[in-house]
DNA sequence: ATTCTTACA
DNA sequence: TGTAAGTA
């Protein structure tokens, strides 16, 4: 990441998820939810479609509305009253906000050395000499300690 | 062409 | 929830 933050930065650019806009039509085909029943969610405030100025505008969704929707829909497919998977997603959907701020935390810098990756994942003791990195290898990851 | 709200099945 | 109507 350190090395190259141009480049980093411009795919953040071209992949943000933020960028990633729908209409009710579309979110509709990608989940096979109906739109009558995407209007009915957010009448029941399970989903919400991004701020509309006039009421009559047409809706947008971002990403994270799809991944929701989609979410809602595994569960009810798997025989979940509507309620009872919003409470699902919900849960899922905690947890993964918990992982993302935690990982996002926790990691310091991520280093490329080309046959394996190191990440430092910050301050192993009180005293700050020891350091602990995560080192993936040929898919497995291990750890080691420098000091310094 | 697509979406919106309302209303009825 | 689906669908029809009349709009925007």
């Amino acid at each position: 990441m350190e090395k190259e933050p141009v480049q980093y930065q411009l795919f953040r650019k071209i992949f943000s998820a933020e960028r990633m806009v729908f209409r009710i039509g579309e979110l509709s085909a990608m989940t096979g939810v109906s739109s009558r029943q995407l209007r009915y969610w957010e009448q029941k405030n399970y989903i919400q479609a991004m701020e509309r100025g006039d009421e009559q505008a047409a809706r947008s969704y971002r990403f994270r509305e799809y991944a929701r929707v989609m979410g809602i829909k595994y569960f009810q497919d798997q025989g979940y009253t509507l309620s009872a998977s919003v409470k699902k997603i919900n849960e899922y959907i905690d947890m993964a906000n918990f992982v993302h701020v935690f990982v996002k935390e926790a990691i310091q810098t991520i280093e490329d050395y080309g046959d394996h990756i190191e990440i430092d994942l910050g301050w192993f003791d009180e005293a700050t000499q020891q350091r602990l990195i995560a080192v993936q290898k040929d898919g497995k990851v291990t750890y080691k300690i420098i000091e310094r």
